[in-house]
Formats: structure tokens, C-alpha cells, sequence
DNA sequence: AGGTGTGAACACTTTCACAGCA
DNA sequence: TGCTGTGAAAGTGTTCACACCT
């Protein structure tokens, strides 16, 4: 028990992703020190937002040098919780859930998905790369059989709200939603959402304002 | 020209995207009325919040009574920009592309995909619905006489700066990037960005607070 | 009584500016 | 000199509390 209630604001949780992002390529291209200044730009947020940022979990740059590219990125990904892999559940493999299923990001990032399901009764046990789609009813056994960390929803929205609370009773505490809806979240889950039609609305309103006002 | 300059915080405009979802369902039950209260408990916020969301814009609602539904729902769409329907140009018909392609939800809210262009040459006179898919040498072209106002990139991270500008010179003024990279915005250009990598990795920092910490 | 609309209080985030160290 | 780390200032967003209308 070390005290590690951090207490970080989702923007800024936001921004260590894509520092972390950054430093990696730089990590590739073998760039040894980076300045906050130069993180920024290729974050689309200012420098001292950066270091401000940063000296929430500690001091990691030298002054007048720069932030070590390598340490940055391995101290980034042990805040991100980055340093083991996870397991990952699919609910729904539907068309967004088999596209989430051959997304390379999530994988190369440390996410891999160990099992799929679907209420389909015609899908199961067809083979996945190499899961196999396992029935709706399965669902809370597989889960425990597999150990999943985190389960990504990617079912109806009629169906989204019964199949978090038997994910949430299944033990897992970390959930992904794309059903646009809004849902009662148990006790003890963490959920995000993704929701397009949201951003397609905010693009929408910045057009309409265009050719209203100027 | 109306002075229609607003300025209106993101999460404000966010949240009257979710307003308008739960307004649209109460229309379809037939409910006639709505307390900001019922509102806010329908889209995780409080009833403070939707007054003030919804006074930036006017005063909607009547004192001890509550909110008309479907006047509300009609201003909602007014202020997002939903008053007429969008012409959306699709840019990548991979996976990710494919499976926005097939959302319903779009459709729906009336973003409706006109154009589908992608760089491999085999894709190219393909049908997806009844679109034909156009070869990458056109994309300029097809956004210009399919009068395009939303291009959805969904394109490998090498190409997603070149297809950016690319549709920007076309004269697309919004965009929507589930490329997981950091881009140069052209001037006059809104740009919002679908990172599912930034999701899974604040549910991977929240996993490893509570492990660490209790 | 009941629920909106809103100024004022509060909380949180970002920016500034500069001391301090390599 | 150059760039980090950080308090203090500024700016934004949220909550409170209550006047006001129906």
C-alpha cells in the first residue's frame, strides 16, 4: 500500500499518452534527449504544460538539457500502466468489434484481445485469428477462464446495459463502450466511452456556425 | 451575418449532443416534458449543469414546468448544425473504414457517406452499398463533385498528413481522424480525432492505480 | 409548490515568469 | 547559456443558492 491514489485530471492523462506516442518514435529514430518544447509542438499543447504535466509524478529532465528520450518514455509507461500486457475480451463481433478485433495499435500497444463474444448463435466457434467466438451465455465463464483485464463493448445498444452489469459481475473492472447510449455504471468500473456520433455532431455545429456568423 | 460567433466550451457541446440523444428517445416514448433534473440524471451530469449548458444558447424551458421536448430536441438540432443533412467522404476502406462505412448511427443522425476513396488500385470500382469506391488519384475530384463537407480519415498514419492536406486544399473544412498520429492542421480546417489507444490506456492507468494503491 | 435562469462562489486547469541547476 | 521545475496569476468550467415566474 504506497499511497498511489494519483489524483490526475483526465486531460492531462490524455496528454501523457501522446507524449508517450512521441518519445517512442523518437525512442525508433534513436534521438537520445527531447525539450519540453519540442514534445509540445508535436502534441498540439505548450511547454509548460508539458513540464506541469510531467512534475506531477516526479522530476525527470535535466535543466537546461532536456528530458532523456528512453528514461521519459519507460517512467511514462510505468504511469500508464503500460508495463505488462493486458487481456482483453471483445463483446460483440459485430462490424465495429471485428474491425477493433485487426486493430494492430491495439496490440502493438499491449492489448490483445483473448477472447470473443457473441450472441449470434451462428458465430460461435467460428475461429478469429486465432480466438474462437464463444456464445453470449459463455460470457461471464470466459472471462474468468481467460482472466480478462478489460472488455470492450461493441454490442447493440439495447443490449449494452445487461452486458456491462454481467461484465462488471464477472469481476472485470475496466470497460470500453461504443454503444451510444448512457449507461449505470456498477459500483468499482471504470468506463470509457467512444462516441462518433458525438464528434460528427461537434464537426456539424462548427459548420453550421461557419455559415451562420462568418 | 448574425453574430453567430459562439464560443462554447467543448465539454458544453459535447453534452448537448448527449442532451439531444436523450431528448429524441422521450420523443419517440410520446413524453411531452422534461426537468433539467431528469436530463441531468440521463447524461451523467447535474441539473445546474444543463440549465447553464442550455442558457448560453436562450431560455427554453418554463419556471416549475420543465422543458417542451421537442422544441428543445428542434433547438438542440439547430444549435448542432442538424437541421440538414451532411455529405461525408470516406478515406480508407480498411477495416476501420469499412465498419464506419456499415454504422447505422450515422446514417441515422444524417451523415450520410457519399464518397469512399482508397489507395489500393484492387479496391477501386468496387461497390460498398451503392457507392463505388474511387482510386486514391481521384480523391480531390470526388470531393468536389460529391459536394463533400466531412471527410472521414481512416488511412494508415504514413498517409494520413498528405490525405489531410489533400482534402483540405479540395476545400473540406471538417474532419474526422481515427488515425492514431499527431497532424499539421491546415488554416480554416476543424480536425477531431477518434484515439482508441488514448482510451485503453486511461483504463490501464486506472488498473494499475488500483493495484499499486488500494 | 416546483423548477428555471443566473450572478456569485468555488474548483480546477492553463499560462506566466523566474529561480535554480547542469 | 539553456531549459527544467514550480509557485503565483490568470483563465475556464462547475456548482451553489436564490430570485423569479407559472
Amino acid at each position: 500500500m504506497t499511497a498511489t491514489a494519483r489524483k490526475v485530471s483526465d486531460s492531462t492523462l490524455r496528454r501523457l499518452s501522446l507524449y508517450l506516442r512521441y518519445l517512442e518514435s523518437l525512442e525508433e529514430e534513436g534521438v537520445a534527449t527531447v525539450s519540453s518544447d519540442l514534445l509540445a509542438c508535436h502534441t498540439r499543447t505548450t511547454a509548460a504544460q508539458v513540464r506541469k504535466d510531467l512534475s506531477h509524478f516526479g522530476s525527470f529532465g535535466k535543466r537546461g538539457f532536456g528530458y532523456p528520450v528512453s528514461e521519459l518514455a519507460r517512467r511514462l509507461r510505468g504511469i500508464l500502466g503500460l508495463t505488462r500486457p493486458y487481456r482483453v475480451a471483445l463483446v460483440g463481433a459485430g462490424r465495429v468489434g471485428s474491425a477493433l478485433f485487426a486493430y494492430e495499435e491495439f496490440r502493438r500497444r499491449g492489448f490483445h484481445i483473448v477472447a470473443v463474444v457473441d450472441a449470434d448463435p451462428r458465430k460461435a466457434g467460428r475461429r478469429m485469428g486465432d480466438v474462437v467466438v464463444r456464445p453470449a451465455g459463455e460470457l461471464e465463464a470466459v472471462l474468468r477462464e481467460e482472466a480478462v483485464d478489460i472488455a470492450i463493448l461493441a454490442v447493440p445498444v439495447p443490449a449494452v446495459q445487461e452486458v456491462l452489469d454481467r461484465v462488471a459481475r464477472a469481476g472485470v473492472r475496466a470497460v470500453l463502450n461504443f454503444a451510444p447510449t448512457e449507461l449505470q455504471v456498477p459500483e468499482g468500473v471504470t468506463v470509457r466511452e467512444v462516441n462518433m456520433v458525438v464528434e460528427m455532431e461537434g464537426l456539424s455545429f462548427v459548420l453550421a456556425g461557419e455559415g451562420a456568423g462568418g
